[in-house]
DNA sequence: CAGCAAATTGACAGCGCTGTCATCTGTGTC
DNA sequence: GACACAGATGACAGCGCTGTCAATTTGCTG
């Protein structure tokens, strides 16, 4: 049989009330008291029912984890995010729910409702590019359901985690430089999403501390995909004046430059340096090994909800993190010959 | 203020008990009654309070996702089985949980203890290697739990999905074999996975079946990781009779194979065909292309999260279903020269 | 059209917990 | 030692739904 709270009250000579204090780290309770709970609770192996506790209390203990699969097709970027922000759920014993959240079309507004309606999340996880629809954050604000965002674009207020992206791409194309290269060419990621200005921003300002022009030749579009890349590459390889290096703003662009560079018979890092940015399994696993960014993503799932908690569980205002990059050097880039 | 059953009996002039009939599809309910009730709640907008469901109901709606976090860092076959699996919860408006557990140590019972005294799945969806561990299946059975795997090792009584792993690795075999190759080699995954048995039994079947005699040389053990696919290769290579071909039991070890040819040297497929398993999206992107297997990942997961709902809501006892695989021939594997 | 079984509907308690508010206890003050 | 006051504890109702079982209506039979 199930034990109750009220059984734990009375292994404990208390009432229902002061168990439920104790559970809840409320105040006002004796240091006496509270370890005599514990220690039934523990005895008992007491596990309260979360749908009671839901119901009565008005909060669900529950933290929703938002993500774009339209752009976002199965990345183990958003699988690691994931799993740092179940560690952080799981500390705060909150429970955690995964859910896909379309942009694409207008009705995305209608379905975060259902989603709030359906399923009274006391708050929410945003990861890339959801981060940066402003509607949805208005809507979030209006239904009064919290929220912690992992590297959003509109900084000023909002709590989660962030990295220096612009940053970041600002080292690997300098790292590009001190190679040697001049010639170097930016494949760019889905326009709108924030990630695909930081890296551009980067991109060009460590172009321009090196005093060369912007060549807009040099600069072409993706969609941070892998056929985007090979695309990208292809234009860049038909150009009269080659780039000598290819900085693409995410390592599936990356392998898709490298990819076409094969089929036009470059060999990397000889013929041509290539490096991305995210540090996927994929980048170690290529031949040559790819030059990339790593991003503590787990880490900073686990952060990003941390401060959400933090925040749901009245210890202070909770924070916008900053974690550090990593440049990982590996054998796609070369100094020019 | 939020609309509860009660306002939505009494717009229909009902009791609460007949709203709450239809909203469990129970019998029973005159048609006209039961449309009159329907038309209310869509009026209304009537979202049931899942934890009041729950609790008086004594069922979470809930079913969670287990996988082991341990042999499976974050892949994207999970993540695609997940998204399936989210996909069937929602139309049949389960909620879903993933939940890690680690099958590393003794302890995995106590875990799993908690993890159904704390959150009350109404079932669960197994996925390998989690699905052959019979400790966890005999706890589950005990504590009335109910269950739907993806690609268990043992079949009998068990529901949920399978894919017929050997008869995919033959035809893979069998693919290297028409381009001429004698000496094929094979890399097993973690010795007690189920997939790794049947992919040896599908390279066995098909090598006997050419008249070939198995050489011990040729089959060399690995850990379905890239690493271990590097060192599978190495030891390969450094055989007086290299093989001309690499059959590795998944596509990571498989890219580590290809990752060692370059290495030594060798051009795939022109010195050396690779094929894996699994079709990750890795497999498109690398160079060359690498021919494998590609199992419907995602229809799996919703395949197999059907049959469990299908059971938890009393339509029918759940069957085990077969989807079919498709070999993917790319650029990795050439007739032999 | 009485008589009965089956189908339909409703009354009511209670799932396991927490919010509200009242009560009690211990300490310090003069 | 009487009084004030903050801290600790408890009584009780009720969160929004469903299970149980009783009441009512319907349809059918002879």
């Amino acid at each position: 049989m199930r034990v109750r709270l009220e059984d734990v009250a009375r292994a404990a000579s208390v009432s229902p009330k002061t168990v439920s204090r104790v559970l809840n780290d409320e105040a006002n309770v004796s240091d006496a008291t509270r370890k005599r709970v514990l220690a039934a609770m523990e005895a008992m192996d007491y596990r309260p029912h979360p749908s009671a506790r839901s119901l009565a209390g008005n909060r669900s203990f529950l933290v929703a984890m938002l993500y774009d699969n339209n752009d976002n097709p199965a990345s183990t970027y958003l699988a690691e995010i994931q799993d740092g922000v179940l560690e952080a759920c799981d500390e705060h014993r909150y429970s955690m729910m995964v859910r896909p959240l379309r942009m694409r079309g207008d009705d995305f507004i209608r379905r975060l409702d259902a989603l709030i309606s359906d399923h009274h999340p006391d708050g929410v996880v945003l990861t890339p590019p959801i981060t940066d629809y402003a509607p949805l954050l208005k809507r979030l604000r209006e239904r009064n359901v919290p929220y912690a965002s992992v590297s959003p674009m509109q900084r000023n207020g909002v709590i989660g985690v962030t990295m220096d992206e612009q940053a970041a791409a600002r080292a690997i194309v300098e790292h590009l430089l001190a190679l040697g290269h001049r010639r170097v060419a930016h494949v760019i990621g889905i326009a709108d999403h924030g990630a695909s200005r930081w890296r551009l921003a980067g991109y060009r300002e460590a172009m321009a501390a090196a005093g060369l022009p912007e060549d807009p030749e040099l600069v072409v579009q993706g969609a941070f995909t892998f056929s985007s890349g090979v695309a990208a590459a292809r234009e860049l390889f038909a150009l009269k004046q080659r780039p000598t290096a290819v900085f693409a703003a995410n390592d599936d662009m990356a392998t898709g430059v490298m990819w076409a560079a094969g089929e036009y018979g470059l060999k990397v890092p000889h013929d041509l340096s290539v490096c991305g940015f995210d540090d996927t399994p994929l980048a170690r696993q290529l031949w040559p090994a790819l030059t990339t960014i790593q991003q503590p993503s787990r880490e900073m799932g686990k952060i990003a909800a941390t401060q959400l908690l933090n925040l749901l569980r009245g210890r202070g205002p909770g924070q916008l993190v900053q974690v550090p990059f990593s440049l990982q050097i590996r054998d796609s880039t070369a100094r020019i010959p």
